[in-house]
RNA sequence: GGGCCCAUAGCUUAGUUUGGCUGGAGCACCCGGCUGAUAACCGGGAGGUCGUCGGUUCAAAUCCGACUGGGCCCA
């Protein structure tokens, strides 16, 4: 290390950490020569999930990015060349242009148009591009290297192309294919969505709740009567063409207020009527069948077997009246039953969700804005039984929080649900984690999965390849040079292959010659970041690393990506490649409030993860993530992630300082190779390190560096709280030169390795600690500890070394509860351990001494068996385990061991004077010492001690009182007065 | 309404797969001690109906069932 780098280290925190590593980082260019790990290593399959760039990361991301980098950098440590790290941001889609939108206050499509769509789609790109760039300075202090200079971009023309192979693939296959189906909508977008979409945007809403009579045409007992029909959407009864009841329900009619008669499921009758409500007729559904009524209103006209009563299944009367009101334009169940039946449709909305003139009460009403409109005109009519509210979920738009809509519309589709089967025998290979999703979350949704509505109504997207002519023959182009082939255009160069460009475009169709135009969507951005594997090598129009045969190694997202990425990879790569998108899945749970609140920017809960990041470090979050059960949802606050992520690099960091302090008081020469460990402690911490290696690389091979981290933490601890406690001494002995070398060289080497094996999950401050301890350290040309092997086990695996110091350490908690019980401090010496009971040391001499100097006591003794007579409780402090002594301990210090522990408590106090006077570890002293009685007596007799454990070349006891002098410092021990004057003797080193 | 998951001390958690000592640990708290790396460390204390109820068993935190609470997803 250089002598600079070496002066200013200190007590580092994890921030100071990060930033000297950052900067280390930024000098020597380690990221980027790394990333990729061995470039002839086995491979390692991995693609980043692009996030949206329409917003700054969450803290969810970063526990996602955090379990990515971890893995990566584990891999790369073991030889492993990453496919790919390539970073990727996900530019298309409604996310990005309502920013846009907000930005120029831009509130329909027609504003965009009127803005101008090619201007529109380049500030949606160039809005990508900020975003990226945001995310990218946020994995920079997140520890996450990917190749942020070649990242992929959705957007950009060569990722289009591969996408657009895709689709004419599937469309090859017959699997791309349009329809007119009801799809979710929102009115505001003017587009439809995908169920993934929807899924994101179900809230708690209030809707109206009415319950209309619908009069029917023929009564069956001559009486006039209705059917009682319920709808939270009075929008949609304009379109009303049938109502379904259900054939094993039982109806019955009762009195209504004119004494007509009303027509209501039985099991329903208690909502809506008292008890002991006459019935005067009753029906088994299937006897409805065919009944013919009026509609609510008249606009849809009439039509063939409309306006009357069908049977299906779907009905039940859990809730409502056991009719339900068909209008097939709005609704999946509603279109399956009217195409069966053959009514057709009516839809009086215009793209925006606006009535047409056709329905004259409410023509230039939005949807919602007719409800009550239309709810007074059936008040009116006499037609409305009851009307209420109702508080339900209801989804809204996931990106501009307008309600939604399900409504029939052209789309183009993916035919998912005929892949069912190969989805999930796919799916059966991934290795969860969880692994309940498996079978469970993720399993449910394939066996119910449905095809996927692939076109959006919208500008800034991949645009869909597919020409139509007049004669309605699709042709799907795969690639730029097929589109100039079939359009006979020269295109320009650069292409950007989005509308602007495209739209004008006229192909012949390849089976009729007409003039072909474009089908105007674009398609869902799903099908983008799904194409990712593939997409980001431009494959197959450039040779690249991407295996068409090979799934990835390895992905983790959020749990939200079960209905998003997760889903779509798999149905991507299974209709492309008949094969599962990924190998092993991990998905983390979603980052809640301190209180367990979700965090969300309206609430004003949400921790901003620049800002955690930089008051804390990126290693500490990090850990504290690794350290809880990510995959379930998690609490996050400043308090809780320095809590729990702070301890290990904060000791580690500590013993790393002690370490170079004394290596360098000591000029020590790098130690090479692992040492060969005599003493005890020395055998025993590398056995720990050993056993804790093993656990570190299992639990990363598996995936769940959280076994790891805790195994690590483990280590560390005993590291300081044991090792480094009890060798403490052997640092700075002048008695045995070749254990005290020994001790730095093992925790050197222990030091080393736990940097290696930290470098994973707390990168900086393993390549902090790494960089401290080689010569050169912090140099351009000094290896990041990122490029290093990853540690393997030595051989100083040793299970009764283990288990004997285990047992050890109990005994010292033994022996210090008896020293607590016998009053006696631990400075002052006791003569005698006594241990009841056990086969004899586990640990040989070696551990007895060890005890003893733990204990303070000159000796231990053990008895197979405690002494006939008893132990004498003037002499002995007894630890019982049950009834039986386990251990005793001598009461009463001899006057000679309490004149040691008055030297000890005398040293104590100056060597704390030394560190007040600001003396450095090796600068000599002069010293006078005042003391009088059995004080001066027990000092004059440890003289030469004293003076050597002060480094004092001149020192003096003196019988008597000191001087009245400022430099005289005093103290009282066991109430007889202590003083010394302390003069540094030589220049501090430097 | 349906599905999946979670529940161990105030907090973070080990132990649950494969039932078996007195359910461990760290943080925080109280008392005492120690301190030439440490925002440390050491000893002791207090703090647990292992969410609740029931079942299986010689034996249940662990296996089974129901319920409660929380979370997520679907309709």
């Amino acid at each position: 290390m250089s002598p600079e780098e070496a002066e200013s280290v200190g007590t580092a925190s994890a921030v100071e950490v990060q930033r000297r590593v950052l900067a280390y980082w930024d000098r020597s260019g380690t990221p980027g020569r790394l990333k990729e790990g061995r470039a002839d290593g086995p491979v390692f399959r991995f693609t980043e999930g692009p996030p949206t760039a329409n917003g700054a990361p969450h803290l969810g991301h970063l526990v996602a990015r955090a379990l990515k980098d971890v893995q990566l950098r584990y891999r790369r440590m073991r030889g492993y060349h990453i496919v790919s790290p390539m970073a990727g941001w996900d530019c298309h889609g409604l996310p990005v242009e309502l920013e846009i939108e907000k930005k120029h206050g831009l509130k329909s499509k027609k504003e965009i148009e009127a803005y101008g769509v090619a201007r529109f789609c380049d500030e949606c790109r160039s809005g990508a591009l900020e975003v990226a760039a945001v995310w990218q300075e946020m994995s920079r202090r997140l520890g996450y290297w990917l190749d942020y200079d070649h990242a992929y971009y959705t957007m950009s023309p060569k990722y289009i192309e591969s996408v657009w192979w895709a689709l004419k693939t599937l469309f090859d296959r017959g699997l791309l294919e349009k329809g007119h189906y009801v799809l979710p909508y929102c009115p505001r977008c003017e587009t439809p969505l995908s169920s993934h979409e929807v899924a994101q945007g179900y809230r708690e809403t209030t809707d109206p709740s009415i319950t209309v009579r619908f009069p029917l045409v023929e009564p069956p007992d001559g009486r006039p009567a209705s059917l009682l029909v319920w709808t939270t959407t009075p929008w949609t009864l304009p379109s009303n063409l049938l109502v379904a009841a259900r054939h094993d329900l039982e109806y019955v009619a009762v009195p209504g207020e004119d004494d007509g008669d009303l027509w209501i499921a039985e099991s329903a009758l208690s909502r809506y009527f008292p008890a002991g409500t006459p019935v005067r007729a009753r029906r088994r559904g299937a006897e409805l069948n065919g009944w013919a009524y009026l509609p609510p209103f008249p606009f849809a006209g009439p039509g063939p077997g409309r306006y009357r009563v069908v049977l299906d299944e779907m009905v039940d009367a859990a809730e409502g009246t056991g009719f339900v009101h068909i209008a097939p334009s709005f609704g999946i169940e509603d279109q399956r039953i009217g195409a069966r039946e053959g009514v057709g449709v009516y839809d009086p909305l215009d793209g925006r969700g606006v009535f047409a003139t056709s329905v004259p009460p409410v023509a230039g009403k939005g949807f919602k804005a007719a409800d009550p409109l239309l709810v007074a005109e059936l008040a009116h009519a006499g037609r409305l039984h009851a009307s209420g509210k109702l508080q339900h979920t209801y989804p809204f738009c996931w990106r501009c929080s307008n309600p939604l809509i399900y409504r029939a519309i052209d789309s183009w589709f993916v035919r998912t649900s005929r892949v069912v089967s190969e989805l999930v025998a796919n799916n059966q290979t991934v290795a969860w984690n969880p692994a309940h999703l498996r079978d469970g979350r993720f399993g449910n949704f394939l066996d119910e999965a449905k095809d996927w509505a692939l076109s959006r109504n919208r500008y800034w997207g991949t645009p869909l390849p597919i020409w139509l002519c007049p004669e309605g023959h699709a042709t799907c182009v795969g690639s730029f040079s097929e589109l100039e082939r079939l359009s006979g255009e020269k295109l320009p160069t650069p292409l950007d292959p989005h509308r602007m460009t495209v739209d004008p475009i006229r192909l012949s169709c390849a089976t009729c010659g007409q003039p072909s135009k474009r089908e105007p969507y674009t398609i869902d951005g799903w099908f983008d970041s799904g194409s990712a594997p593939f997409a980001q090598f431009h494959y197959p129009f450039e040779p690249g690393p991407f295996d068409p045969a090979a799934p990835l190694d390895y992905i983790a997202e959020g749990l939200d990506q079960t209905r998003g990425w997760f889903y779509t990879l798999l149905v991507i790569s299974t209709t492309l490649f008949h094969r599962p998108a990924y190998r092993v899945c991990l998905s983390n749970g979603l980052v809640l409030d301190e209180s367990g609140q979700k965090m969300s920017k309206s609430r004003g809960n949400a921790v901003e993860p620049m800002g955690l990041l930089e008051r804390l470090g990126g290693d500490v979050v990090r850990l504290a993530f690794f350290l809880a059960d990510y995959t379930e949802p998690m609490k996050v606050s400043d308090t809780t992630i320095a809590r729990n992520g702070g301890r290990l690099p904060q000791t580690f960091l500590n013993v790393l300082e002690f370490h170079r302090q004394n290596a360098l008081a000591d000029r020590l020469p790098p130690s090479s190779g692992p040492p060969r460990p005599r003493a005890l402690l020395d055998r025993w911490l590398l056995s720990r390190l050993d056993a804790t290696i093993e656990e570190v690389t299992a639990s990363l091979d598996d995936f769940e560096p959280r076994r790891g981290a805790t195994a690590l933490r483990g280590f560390v601890d005993d590291l300081s709280t044991w090792y480094l406690r009890r060798s403490r001494p052997r640092f700075w002995s002048d008695a045995d030169a070749r254990d005290r070398r020994d001790a730095h060289e093992t925790l050197d080497f222990a030091l080393r390795s736990t940097a290696r094996l930290l470098a994973p999950l707390a990168p900086f401050t393993g390549e902090f600690a790494y960089q401290t301890l080689v010569e050169g350290g912090f140099s351009v040309a000094s290896p990041s500890v990122h490029s290093l092997d990853w540690p393997i086990p030595e051989g100083h695996r040793d299970a009764a070394l283990d288990s004997g110091m285990a047992e050890l350490r109990k005994l010292v908690e033994v022996g210090r509860e008896l020293r607590q019980r016998a009053g006696v401090k631990s400075r002052v010496p006791l003569a005698t351990f006594l241990v009841v009971g056990d086969d004899g040391p586990a640990l040989g001499s070696d551990g007895d001494r060890l005890l003893a100097e733990e204990l303070n006591v000159r000796r231990i003794e053990r008895l197979a068996a405690p002494p006939p007579t008893g132990f004498d409780d003037q002499e002995w402090v007894v630890r019982l385990e049950g009834d039986r002594p386990r251990a005793a301990l001598s009461r009463t210090p001899s006057p000679e061991l309490r004149r040691e522990g008055w030297r000890r408590e005398t040293l104590r106090r100056l060597q704390h004077l030394r560190k007040e006077l600001a003396l450095g570890y090796t600068d000599r002293i002069e010293i006078e010492i005042y003391g009088t009685g059995e004080l001066y007596e027990a000092l004059a007799e440890g003289r030469e001690l004293l003076a050597s454990e002060l480094l004092a070349d001149r020192a003096e006891i003196v019988d008597g009182y000191p001087p009245d002098d400022p430099s005289v410092h005093r103290w009282e021990i066991d109430g007889v007065p202590l003083a010394a004057i302390m003069r540094r003797r030589s220049a501090p080193t430097p």
